[in-house]
This record gives structure tokens, C-alpha cells and sequence, in this order.
DNA sequence: GGCAGGATAACATATTTATGCGGTTGATTT
DNA sequence: AAATCAACCGCATAAATATGTTATCCTGCC
């Protein structure tokens, strides 16, 4: 048996997820709210398995409701409903820890599929969203640009360099002489076009390089 | 009707696959090949709608085989096929510009809604799947964690440093002494609690102060 | 009115860094 | 055998940086 909260603001659509998820065979809500006022101790006294929370409502909106939830259960599953599939919500439920992420206009039939698939532990998504997820993602990746070819050992410096040792540090953790750092460092800033520490780590931390 | 390219080195699956789809409404495989040794020639020969990639592949793997599709076309819908939900393929996947990630073991029916859901536009991803995808999401995000509250003037002067700017440039951009540049400074080591230039351009990055 | 804190500035000093030059060794390629 | 190149080391010097102490001015706050 499935043991559910819903939190929707709108009482048509609050009446109709109840009766229809009560309906279904293995399913039971166990209360529904208008808000989320009091989520927490609601969550805790109720202890569901999924939440189903709508994102657009007055007062405290569905993503802070999401945060109030995880600062006292990160076991529970939160399914957010929404009405449009609008990119800066979506990151911000993914990032404050929601577990799915479903429009509202989703057949019923599909709906019980997927608060199954939040409790065993999957992540539903709508396909418009899902699409926008891998969209963010990929944007965010910038395949590292250059190479700019150092040596295996210039990599080890420049990796040394970029946690904040200094030149007499990085000889003593290589096992190698202060000059010999030295060239390294040299030849690191002609493969990188720098000439100073801070402008080589700037150079490796936007070029992913470490 | 939805036309299909494959690409898988286990024979049998191969075949079962191609089996499988050509004897389902609406769907044909045009062709299935067992290396990605001239995928960019036959997905431009073929024009399929969806691609089956398989990841796990001798020589060419699935991924160096999608990104070489994507460097000729960014419309055909790639469907990634792994055994295994390993984090790191899933990751390089998904950034490489794959539409959707499922596994191997996924039943029939389910293969073919999610080509169709491909098809479409969405992102098929197998419930382990998507819960990863989620997982490395909120964990990249870690909304700045602390603020070190700098004041107005020293966020400046760190702005300067990342951007690879000595104390005299600093000075000259700002007006100022260089030795109230190097007030600042300190000041900014002290509350971020480093004792570099190249320290404090690090965590700048890390702390996404920059 | 007093107090805290940010922004400004000067002076001194030790350390670190950047850059130039030179060199040896050993592995790989041609 | 000659050439190339990464890795190693030394010396010298100028510039930049790190650290300390001290002090003024202004603004917001109780």
C-alpha cells in the first residue's frame, strides 16, 4: 500500500487526485492540504511514502515546501506537480532534492505509474522535462576547450599549484629541486600564454584542467 | 513509420533487436551494424529517425560513435543501450548530446515506447537512470555555499586578482594606493582564510565567488 | 557623542615569484 | 650516430607578494 499527501492549493484538483488515487487498487492518500503551513510536522506525524506537491501556490510555494520536507526527511519521495514545464523551477526542484517531476495535464493512469516509480526509487519525469534536464546538463559541459599538451609531470605542478603550494612545497612533495620547479612552472606558462601563479590557476580551473 | 539505424557488436542481440522492431507496427529498421567504424557516412546515407547505440562496443565505443554523429547532425534522436547504469558513461552521454539512456534489460514493450517517446522529442531514461541524473545535478549545485561576506570593495579587488591583474593594475583600475590594494588583500585572505594570490583565485572558482 | 567598520594610505621587511642564462642525463625517434 | 625532448639542477637578479604596524576619514548605528 502506497501512503500519499497531496499539497494543491486549487480544491477542484485536490478533491479529484484524492478520489482518484483512493480509487486505485494499492493506493491510499492519506490527507491533503491547501498549503504548506505546517509541512513538516504534517510530514512527520503522517509519514507517507510519496508527497505529491504542486509548485505554483500562495504563500509558501512548492519548492520552499520541498526544502522545509528535506531539512527533516530525505527518505520520502516528492513528486512536483506543475502546470508548466518552466526551466527555473525545474532546476531549482532537482537541486533542492525532489524525486520527480510531472506535469499536471499527465493522464491519471499515467500518474499512478508514476508515483510507483518515485517509491521504488526511479525518478519520473515528463518527457518535456526530462528533455530540458539533459539540456541544461549538456549546456553546462564545455569539453574542455584546449589541451595546450603538458607533460605528465607539468600536469602534477600545475595541480599543485592550483591547491595553493608554493615553490619550495611542491620540490619538497615531488622529491625534486626548488629550480627544477622553477623550470617546470616556465615552461608551464609559455604552453598556458601566462606569466604569473594566480593567472596559470584562473587558466586551469576555466579550462577544466583540474 | 519510425526508421531505425543500430549499432550493437553482440550478434545476437543484434539480431534480436532487428527482429524485434521490424515485426512491430510502425517501426523498420533500415540496417544494423556491428562497429561505428563509418557511422557518419551511414547515418547520412540512411537518415534514420532514431539511432540504437550500443556504449559497450570494441574499437569505437557508443559514445566516440555519437559524438561523431553529432559533428554531422543534430537532428536524428540517439538512444543509448548499456548494461550497467555506470555513472561516468552516463554523464559523457548525456554531454555528448544523447537524447535518451536505457538499459539493456529493458522489457519490449518499454523499448519501444521509449523510441517512440525519442522520436518525439522527450528523454527516455531508464528509472535508475533518471535518479542519477538527478543525483549529479543537485550535487553540482552547491548554491555557494558559504558568503565569507566581503565587502563591496574587496569582491572588486578579488574580481581583479582572478582575472590575473597585479597589485600596481589593480591600483591603477581602482584609483587607488597600492597600498590600500594591499589592505584589501589581506583582508580578503583573512576571511577567506588563505595566505595567496593563487589561493584565493582557487577558491574563488571553487566557492563560485567568480 | 561615541563606536564600529569600511576605505583609504604610508612605511618597513622578509619571502616568493618571474625570468634570464647556463648545464647534464636518459629515453625515443629518425 | 645524430637529433630531439622531457626531466633534472644551479646561479643571479629584478619584480611582486605577504605580513606587520599605524593612522586618517567617513558613514551608519545605538
Amino acid at each position: 500500500m502506497t501512503k500519499l499527501l497531496i499539497y494543491e492549493d486549487n480544491p477542484q484538483l485536490r478533491e479529484g487526485l484524492t478520489m482518484l488515487i483512493n480509487g486505485s487498487e494499492g493506493f491510499e492518500v492519506l490527507a491533503a492540504f491547501k498549503n504548506c503551513n505546517n509541512v513538516t510536522e504534517e510530514v512527520s506525524a503522517w509519514k507517507p511514502d510519496v508527497i505529491l506537491m504542486d509548485i505554483d501556490m500562495p504563500g509558501i510555494n512548492g519548492i520552499e515546501g520541498l526544502k522545509k520536507i528535506r531539512q527533516v526527511n530525505d527518505e520520502v519521495k516528492v513528486l512536483m506537480l506543475t502546470v508548466f514545464d518552466d526551466n527555473k523551477n525545474v532546476f531549482q526542484a532537482i537541486s533542492s532534492g525532489a524525486n520527480g517531476y510531472v506535469l499536471k495535464k499527465t493522464p491519471p493512469t499515467k500518474l499512478l505509474e508514476y508515483i510507483k516509480e518515485a517509491q521504488s526509487g526511479g525518478a519520473p519525469m515528463t518527457a518535456s522535462i526530462a528533455t530540458q534536464v539533459l539540456k541544461m546538463f549538456s549546456s553546462m559541459n564545455n569539453e574542455k576547450g584546449e589541451d595546450y599538451n603538458l607533460s605528465d609531470r607539468e600536469k602534477q605542478v600545475l595541480q599543485f599549484l592550483v591547491e595553493g603550494y608554493s615553490y619550495k612545497m611542491i620540490a619538497n612533495e615531488m622529491f625534486i629541486a626548488i629550480d627544477t620547479v622553477r623550470s617546470h612552472i616556465k615552461k608551464i606558462y609559455e604552453k598556458l600564454h601566462v606569466n604569473s601563479k594566480s593567472e596559470a590557476v584562473a587558466k586551469a580551473f576555466k579550462d577544466k584542467l583540474v
